[in-house]
DNA sequence: ATGCCTGCTTGCAGCAGA
């Protein structure tokens, strides 16, 4: 079983891209970001014609997140909103679930200019992940959080920390929340693969940035101890960042038996 | 300190992204 996650940053103007990665890397499950359309603009025909099925939470302009799967396999929706907020109309969580595998699609808050209100929002948000992280723990099921957790976790996951020392990414708040994720029982994969290796998913789109490689690791794949021992391999799809008219992320993926 | 680039909007310049 393979598992993907991909920031799209636009799914409309992102199709071909979008399509291009599914033939080639052919993940049996998919959680994409940043879909920036309303539900009712959402590509289903063209997702279909992949191959695949599709559970999506739109929103006009920003946010939005989606599951695919392989049209074989069974997909229901669980949720598709974090609970702890009923005022909160933001669209950054969908969760599944496939063979059963509880999947959780997320894009985190960004949380830039820091500090300000976006910054509590992406803290706030961050302790409604805890919360409703520890109870899927105790569904005794596999659990695989991923997306766009917008966490810098350590030094080593950017290219130059001093440069991002007042970024909300990589405020010890931010990068502290998401460690007490990991302690509630999760496992940050491509980190526990690969220890020692610079692994980047993220390259903005200015400065050259994909071409100088001064990206950031912050699309990440939690998995609890349930899921751990199946975990085979893991990756980055870089050479999508290399394409025309692509993200500012590359796909990331994992293998799990 | 700011803009760099890109996608989106009942838009045509301004916002958000990270």
């Amino acid at each position: 079983m393979k598992i993907a996650t991909y920031n799209v940053n636009g799914i409309r103007s992102r199709l071909p891209v979008l399509l291009k990665w599914l033939a080639e890397s052919a993940p049996d499950i998919a959680c994409l970001q940043e879909l920036k359309a309303p539900q009712d603009a959402f590509p289903l025909d063209e997702i279909k014609a992949s191959g695949y099925e599709a559970l999506w939470k739109g929103q006009k302009s920003w946010n939005g997140v989606a599951i695919l799967a392989k049209k074989h396999l069974a997909i229901t929706e669980r949720k598709n909103e974090l609970p702890g907020d009923t005022d909160d109309e933001q669209s950054r969580y969908l969760e599944a679930e496939v063979s059963g595998i509880i999947i959780g699609c997320i894009y985190l808050p960004n949380g830039n200019p820091f500090p300000g209100p976006k910054f509590e929002y992406k803290l706030s948000w961050m302790s409604r992940l805890h919360k409703h992280a520890s109870e899927l723990l105790e569904q005794d099921k596999p659990v695989i959080l991923t997306g766009d957790f917008n966490v810098i976790p350590e030094e080593m996951d950017v290219y130059n920390p001093e440069r991002v020392k007042d970024d909300a990414l990589f405020q010890p708040e931010s990068r502290n929340a998401f460690q007490d994720i990991l302690n509630l029982g999760f496992t940050d994969t491509l980190r526990n693969l690969f220890p020692e290796e610079k692994i980047y998913t993220y390259w903005d789109y200015f400065r050259n940035a994909y071409n100088r490689n001064s990206g950031m690791r912050i699309d990440h794949f939690l998995v609890n101890s349930l899921t751990l021992p199946g975990v085979k391999s893991g990756g980055v799809d870089k050479h999508v960042r290399g394409w025309e008219k692509t993200s500012d992320h590359a796909p990331v993926w994992i293998e799990v038996e």
